[in-house]
RNA sequence: GCGGGUGUAGCUCAGUUGGUUAGAGCAUCUGGUUGUGGUCCAGAGGGUCGCGGGUUCGAGUCCCGUCACUCGCCCCA
């Protein structure tokens, strides 16, 4: 076992891991732009503050989960735990207030300070969207189409659960805690010791909690979408009535909260089973008081972010990578030949590997490992008389081939 | 930050109640003569048993510590 490893909670992808990982953000970009999303990719870090505005001083991201350092110069910045904050400080940076609605897409690498566990990394990757500037449950609807639409294009709509739920407007979600709350100190003995903490911090998060004891309080507890107003409610049932008009099953969940201070009305989350506790794959909700929070104009917004390790782990297959063709000479002067041939399919779109030495057993070896489908041998008689042999592979046939027309010849291989 | 599990060859693992030179499969390399791979056969290389200490005549095996990985709690995607 080698003294050199990868920081804890990082990992070095490679071949299949890379492959699906890219698969899944390629499927969800592809998906996004038929949606009218453009791509736009902030910086991996930002001034801490931007964090700390956006996520709120008592979250639990903010307190204990940030990569934050001083720079020489003496800033201090943090690798970022999160898409939104960046997309929501571009927006006021470039002054983008003008052009609304906006639609965004990114993708890239995300940092916590958390211990690692099963699907869950210190870097990991998510793709998010944002939709900015539109106030109608319409940008709901549409935006939980995106998601559910990356989703079934992954296939993975089987394995997953839409959960929807409405923490309403302020005015409702003030209320609303004031009458948990109350309800909660009335059990405060019983509850665990981490939801005694967040009947202070977070008292919403109690409704989720996992303790035993917790659930029993919670589930007789007083219920949010019960103590929405009228304009929550309204705002509620049109996004419902949206998703059941697109056919897009949904679970209304009063359970489901925000760990992040800036959400309001719709949250949403996909969730699995088939990863242990690390169930959520996509989530994201509406933020129509973030801009103005962090010192922008008032400029509603929604959207979600994926993890993509999670969505990889849970990826039924993916197509085989496409099979080069080897190109295989005999010698130095046929060595030329080949590399001449070899640069030549290439241009003609064909995916060539070409042996880097050893003598032909050795190379033959070479093109069985990378799963070549056929080999394009060149001795000194394929040389002097113009032609190649051609090798399938897979049925061991050969036939020589005029070189001038390999590629026709390979067509089907390409 | 808290709890459980696991660390033996490049990979996946075996290693019996502590007992000589620590094993297997896969992978790698060589050979089975010339310009033919994948199959088959023969052989080879490769391990300070995570690290440090302790118990013992003797430790991969038992004890303590430490580090790493892993699963769960917390939190989240």
């Amino acid at each position: 076992m080698s003294q050199l490893q990868p920081i804890k909670g990082t990992h070095d992808l490679m071949f299949e891991d890379v492959r699906r990982h890219r698969y899944v953000e390629e499927t969800a970009f592809e998906i996004a732009r038929r949606y009218g999303y453009g791509e736009i990719a902030t910086p991996v870090f930002e001034f801490t503050d931007v964090f700390k505005r956006t996520l709120g001083d008592t979250s639990d991201i903010v307190t204990k989960e940030m990569f934050t350092f001083e720079t020489k110069g003496g800033d201090n910045i943090t690798l970022r735990p999160e898409g939104t904050a960046g997309v929501a400080r571009a927006f006021i940076s470039e002054g983008l207030a003008q052009q609304t609605p906006l639609k965004f897409f990114y993708r890239g690498p995300m940092f916590r300070y958390e211990r690692p566990q099963k699907g869950r990394q210190r870097q990991f990757h998510q793709f998010g969207a944002e939709l900015l500037g539109v106030a109608s449950p319409q940008a709901d609807v549409e935006v939980i189409a995106l998601a559910d639409h990356i989703l079934k294009t992954l296939n993975l709509t089987g394995t997953t659960t839409l959960e929807l739920n409405s923490l309403g407007d302020v005015e409702s979600r003030l209320a609303y805690r004031d009458v948990l709350v109350s309800y909660l100190k009335g059990h405060e003995d019983k509850l665990s010791p981490d939801s005694r903490e967040r009947l202070i911090r977070n008292p919403l998060r109690i409704l989720d909690s996992k303790d035993p004891g917790d659930k029993a309080i919670a589930a007789n507890a007083p219920q949010f979408t019960a103590h929405l107003n009228t304009a929550s409610q309204d705002f509620f049932k049109a996004v419902q009535d949206g998703l059941s008009a697109l056919g897009i099953g949904f679970k209304v969940v009063p359970a489901l909260v925000r760990g992040l201070d800036y959400y309001g009305h719709t949250a949403f989350e996909f969730t699995t089973e088939a990863l242990g506790a690390q169930g959520t794959v996509l989530a994201g909700g509406r933020y129509d008081g973030l801009i103005k929070q962090m010192g922008g104009p008032q400029t509603p917004g929604i959207g979600f972010a994926a993890g993509i390790e999670r969505l990889a782990m849970l990826l039924p297959e993916i197509a085989a990578e496409k099979r080069p063709i080897a190109v295989i000479p005999i010698g130095d002067e046929e060595s030329k030949v080949a590399q001449e041939i070899t640069a030549k399919l290439r241009h003609e779109g064909f995916t060539v590997d070409m042996g880097y030495g050893g003598n032909m057993g050795k190379r033959m070896t070479r093109a069985n490992k990378i799963k070549a489908v056929a080999a394009v041998i060149l001795g000194s008689d394929e040389v002097r008389e113009g032609v190649a042999t051609v090798r399938n592979l897979d049925s061991g046939e050969q036939v020589k081939v005029a070189q001038a027309d390999l590629a026709r010849h390979l067509a089907g291989h390409k």
